[in-house]
DNA sequence: ATAGTAATTGTACAATAGACAAAAACACTT
DNA sequence: AAGTGTTTTTGTCTATTGTACAATTACTAT
């Protein structure tokens, strides 16, 4: 409060988040209320966001999604995605970590937006809007553990989804959906595979997120010509079959075919 | 009367809070692991959220977009989206509606939802997140008329777009790679062929769009099995060459063909 | 009739897709 | 050591699509 009292508020507020010309400053504060609204401006600062982090989980063709069982109200005990409300002070893609790692304890998990739902009533507290974001890991790779007021984290199946609080079913259907259109675009499956891999394991993970099937011959035609999937002179060993070359993936080089437009088309 | 001085004065504090802990790393960490839980609830819903339209227009080969003249503070006479606060007791997709129609006195322009922007100092009044909309029009079908606190309208060609308010500029080019995405898999350049169209039309819109040529004959042998563009019994008349076929768009078969997963593969 | 213009059709070759088969390389069994 | 089962890997053949470019067509204006 003493910080905003040594100066007028307005001088200050505008000086220091809008860093427009200094000319421009004082014209800017002086405003009669007539001009905005007709609803006082004060009733538009009621709302709330949120987020929540749709965690896609594979494991040898398998795809799962992290979900918390709820330790609080609203919806006490209702499995649900991850999410919780955005601080004031948060950055949007900040606070997807944020959240994520208050729930679940996880950390280092790549994300990305995907819509926002904003139905009236879709928050029983409040208006609240939520901004979906999405991430695919390995579910080997790691650790979920619930804390602060998440009761359980659990993989549930993508095929037997429990009933969800919220909005969260229909938050789920559309981020599949958006997963589906991203993972041809975006190394996501990089995410998935291990340090050195087969192609067999890179075809699979297209199998079951897509869920289609694809000849084996033809789809290694298809992306033998891509640099970015380095062949190793390497096998697997011990496999009761012809071992598999093992393959690395380069990040470096998928930028540049990203770059130049660069998508699987299957 | 000083605007600022109506907002609630924990907001500003708030915005304090948040701008000096951006500025002094070390604090935003403390801040987060001491105190951030004894925020009660009532301070998250002192937050609003906004929309943003970008609406493109096209004619004969050129892309616009629409923006207003701001007659308000803040960034008051800056060229901007037109864009403005949701209302509590509104869906998002109707607010977007609502604001267009508000600022432009558009009405029945289809828009869909792209992406949501949360940077915690982008709007000067508190926190505002915005959720941006896209449309694609026919420039002369529609007669954009500045209200409310619109003190113009005016069409931007999309290579030379003046300095923007707030951060719109980031906005447009976030909606304008999703336009190139969006055209391949929606029919959204119905919205701006005649009813009765040429493919040479047809064919201008994605050259304009996706920024690059194609050769008109393997264009037209691409799209010449697709059911949804109908050829009429009827060509262009009083044209100084060999007069066009004219086509149709058969919204029904298209929508056949997307659920199939048809999208234009360019 | 002729010239100009852009639409339309055609052609020839290259590249890719798709279905399917054969060969190769391993572990395990006999 | 030879045979079996399994999966990878390579190959083959045909059909379809992509690409570059040329030829033809149908109109208006002169």
């Amino acid at each position: 409060m003493y910080f905003l009292q040594k100066v007028p508020i307005n001088l200050i507020y505008f000086t220091e988040i809008c860093e427009m010309a200094i000319s421009k400053k004082i014209a800017m504060t002086r405003i009669e209320q007539d001009d905005i609204y007709s609803i006082p401006i004060d009733e538009f600062f009621k709302s709330a966001f949120s987020v929540d982090c749709v965690i896609f989980g594979y494991h040898e063709r398998e795809l799962k999604v992290l979900l918390i069982q709820r330790g609080t109200d609203p919806f006490q005990d209702y499995w649900a995605l991850p999410g919780d409300l955005v601080y004031p002070y948060e950055d949007l893609d900040d606070s997807a970590k944020r959240v994520l790692n208050d729930l679940t304890s996880l950390s280092d998990v790549a994300m990305r937006q995907v819509h926002t739902f904003g139905k009236v009533n879709r928050h029983p507290l409040g208006r609240v809007i939520t901004v979906g974001y999405i991430a695919l890991v390995e579910l080997m790779d790691i650790n979920p553990l619930p804390s602060k007021w998440a009761k359980q984290t659990k993989w549930h199946s993508i095929k037997r989804m429990p009933k969800l609080a919220f909005d969260h079913k229909e938050i789920l259907n559309e981020s599949f959906r958006a997963l589906k259109d991203i993972i041809v675009a975006e190394p996501l499956w990089s995410k998935v595979l291990p340090e050195k891999f087969t192609l067999t394991e890179f075809q699979a993970i297209f199998e079951t997120i897509l869920q289609r099937e694809f000849d084996k011959g033809n789809f290694r035609k298809k992306i033998n010509g891509l640099k970015f999937l380095k062949r190793l002179d390497e096998s697997q060993q011990n496999v009761r079959h012809r071992p598999s070359n093992l393959y690395r993936f380069d990040a470096k080089l998928f930028k540049q075919y990203r770059d130049k437009g660069f998508v699987f088309e299957f």
